[in-house]
DNA sequence: ATAAATTATATTGTATACAATTTAATTATA
DNA sequence: TATAATTAAATTGTATACAATATAATTTAT
């Protein structure tokens, strides 16, 4: 073990996480494309389609992105007619994001984007499993998830 | 199982993938501050220490990136002076990325940071070997990697 | 040998990312 | 209740990413 092998790219483990996530955003691109979605557009949306509604902070909670990313991403899909941008009457401060029927009706076509996607990554359920759990053990700071299944 | 279950952001496994990544490089930028670098530098960095030079193709395939990315960032590093880039005499479509001592020296600091950063991503032993090979398989298109240690 | 094809890099255009700052609205406090 | 502190978005500035295109050098094919 050289002094220098830390710095290695083959020993990160940051590296093969960071080149992963892109190259599968890469496979995205074709499929997405047909829904007039980037990917960030894409998961912005699989939020609205779960939850109807939502406001910039939360949004950002769920998806790890901030402001300076999400207003011009909403700004966006908003002249892309898929959200509606207003402010909450209650607290002007907030914005509030709501899917148009047109963003809805959207949902229709994503299904078929999820099922691609699993063909181009060949891993057994038991390898997806691990990942996923691995992963999100990252994300919660060291904490076990707690899913098996 | 509703209909639109595979579109939600929990049943994702791409999206903890994606989020993982940029949390992580997150928690980079305040020791590659200290370096001078952006993420993205060091790892273009860590493929020159370990082979003192390269063109900017060698580099794009290591490192998943391609010349509309690497273009701009080595012309960065030569800025700060870590790297010179000189046409190759015998093929002047090839430009030769080589480390200045500046860029050597760099590396003193930065065998800092691996430890750094371990700190900050707490898995087991075993669960950084599976995340490790998990993500190469997915990078080598599904073929597993063989490594097992 | 010269046009055509290929290769390597650079450039252009669009879309993230995110730190830092700003702005506006609301809440807490003196 | 005026002021301070906080909160939520938006903006600014820098740095990726990458598709598509352009440019220049080299190689291949005619």
């Amino acid at each position: 073990m050289e002094k220098y092998d830390c710095l290695k790219l083959e020993n990160q483990l940051c590296f093969p996480l960071y080149a992963c996530s892109k190259e599968i955003t890469r496979k995205y691109k074709p499929l997405l494309d047909k829904l007039d979605l980037t990917y960030t557009q894409y998961i912005a949306m699989m939020f609205l389609w779960e939850h109807k509604e939502a406001n910039v902070k939360t949004l950002g909670e769920a998806l790890f992105l901030d402001s300076g990313t999400l207003s011009p991403l909403l700004k966006t899909l908003e002249s892309k007619g898929f959200v509606e941008r207003e402010r909450n009457k209650q607290d002007e401060r907030n914005l509030v994001i709501k899917l148009t029927k047109k963003g809805e009706n959207l949902r229709e076509k994503a299904v078929d984007v999820p099922p691609s996607i699993a063909k181009c990554v060949n891993l057994s359920a038991n390898e997806a499993q691990m990942l996923y759990n691995i992963l999100y053990k990252i994300l919660n700071g060291g904490k076990d998830s707690g899913k098996n299944n």
